[in-house]
DNA sequence: CGAACTACGACTGTAAACAGTCGACTTATG
DNA sequence: CATAAGTCGACTGTTTACAGTCGTAGTTCG
């Protein structure tokens, strides 16, 4: 957990709630703080050199988007997925995302929507000599654009708090499993299913590529 | 706003931080503290009698909720939605929804399910004859029970996350509109199509349904 | 008269202290 | 020896106090 140790320090834009929010995050994420793993707030705010109270703001955020677990007397932990969880949690992420490719199709701005989704596959194709976590950045960061090119605030808002979920779920399953089907050519499929305005088939292209991902994690 | 003046004494089952957030969630839905208010902390925490920081807690959870937008220098205000913005939320809950739709049509115990949802039903028929308010938090009661019925938590936590904007996006066009489409029949037939068991039927059906609320509520 | 400058007030960001509760360990008691 | 009462320690819940910043109104100087 050494990495924990007052990462903070420095670059100061952001509020140290923000900034104790983003160590928490990728620390669980990482698998820093494996899951079922206890927090207890003083130690944490001592690592983070924070107080307890915008400790617990930044904690209260990472309960509600289904990081933590509340235990009884408030006590929190690393929440544990099994593998229903995560066909659970993917079954909404396909849910999200293929509202995000019918919506993609059905703008009116299509050009702009081509050229992002291509700039972004390009940047996929940079990242796949990269390590395993790159790969996998650069994966989330394709899908979140796809969200947040449909201009939906709402459903780029619910797709961003279901992210560490899905993070949990590939750093669960392990990160070789996670990244199997993270090619580069998987993802063309998607945006050449955008780009025909297709809403249907856009749909179905994301919801065979959501099922064969999940079915990956747990198999 | 006299009745946020100190609602939280008695009842104290809860913590204070979820006793205020209650408190806060209903003040917002309900038009007491009206869209682009800026709320200030130390208002708030006289008004609630609560101190400062556990009313930052709550109000951080509102804020992930999409109740509260802040603003410069993290002032917060009740966030103000406009039309494209419910159309939004709208077609999110439609995603979620359908997804919940789909997942009961393909469910082992359909048995419970299909008693379950009656169940709803007739709760809706209750409340028919009863205020808006009652109208809307049956019909919402019904949607939370789809949602919870299918056993996918996820599913249920992004639903209640976006219960708020939903409830804002009623307030704001008017309950009167809002209740327009919440005939107990039209529920039913929600019903009817998840009990033939056909996941298209159902999903279109709870398209269609969703599509004319935010019609509704927009027009 | 207007522009820059200063002093004040209002809030949020952050920290530190206080209070209450549950569990574990110890001790007394039959 | 087993059980019940009591004590200690560890945490969370909550409050109070302090620091920093931005806007604003008033004031001075050109």
């Amino acid at each position: 957990m050494a990495g924990l140790t007052a990462p903070l320090l420095g670059l100061q834009k952001k509020s140290l709630r923000e900034q104790a929010l983003s160590a928490l995050r990728t620390a669980i994420t990482s698998g820093e703080l494996a899951p079922g793993r206890h927090l207890v707030e003083t130690e944490l705010s001592e690592m983070l050199q924070i107080s307890r109270g915008t400790l617990r703001e930044a904690l209260r955020q990472l309960e509600q988007e289904g990081l933590l677990s509340a235990g009884p007397r408030g006590r929190l932990s690393v929440r544990h997925l099994d593998e229903k969880e995560i066909r659970d949690i993917y079954a909404v992420r396909a849910a999200l995302e293929s509202l995000a490719a019918r919506t993609l199709c059905e703008l009116a701005d299509r050009q702009h929507v081509t050229e992002s989704l291509h700039a972004a596959i390009d940047a996929m194709g940079s990242a796949a000599d990269g390590t395993l976590e790159e790969r996998i950045e650069s994966d989330l960061e394709f899908h979140r654009t796809l969200c947040r090119l449909t201009g939906n605030e709402t459903l780029l808002h619910s797709w961003e708090s279901l992210e560490g979920s899905i993070r949990m779920s590939i750093m669960f399953a392990g990160l070789e499993k996670g990244v199997s089907n993270m090619s580069v050519d998987r993802h063309r499929d998607i945006v050449a299913a955008i780009d025909t305005g297709d809403a249907g088939l856009a749909r179905k292209t994301i919801l065979e590529h959501m099922d064969s991902a999940a079915a990956n994690l747990v198999s």
